[in-house]
DNA sequence: CTCTTGACGAAAC
DNA sequence: TGTTTCGCCAAGA
């Protein structure tokens, strides 16, 4: 390893957050953003920086309301892979942050984004 | 080198 | 409630 010390990589430490994701449970771009320190846009443009078939389970990361922020099949793809791992959705369409958010769902409101 | 956009998030309007 | 703006960092034009 040399291109490290001064100039270590984003998205390497977001990539190492996210593989420690456990299955069956769900993180967001702000909650790893924040435990990295930087903003959470970065983190979301990590994931669409990786690879196809990278080992990062990048299908676990959804945004702050617990919903698919991906656009395409992609966000399609995410959906099925999180049901298969035992994530339900709800009728909207999100997942409970509470008893699936990792490392600690942080749920700010209940109803619809209403601050 | 500058400007825009983006798999986000919060606040302002 | 939905739209717009700013902040964050990186990449493409």
């Amino acid at each position: 390893m040399k291109q490290m010390s001064d100039g270590v990589r984003l998205y390497s430490r977001i990539y190492a957050v996210i593989r420690r994701i456990p299955k069956g449970r769900v993180s967001t771009y702000g909650t790893v953003a924040e435990m990295l320190g930087c903003g959470a846009r970065q983190v979301g443009y990590a994931m669409a920086a990786l690879p196809d078939g990278s080992a990062v389970p990048w299908h676990r990361v959804v945004n702050f309301r617990g919903g698919i922020s991906i656009p395409g099949g992609t966000g399609i793809t995410q959906r099925l892979k999180l049901e298969a791992e035992g994530v339900r959705f709800s009728q909207r369409g999100t997942v409970d942050l509470s008893a699936r958010g990792w490392p600690r769902a942080r749920k700010k409101s209940r109803k619809k984004a209403h601050r």
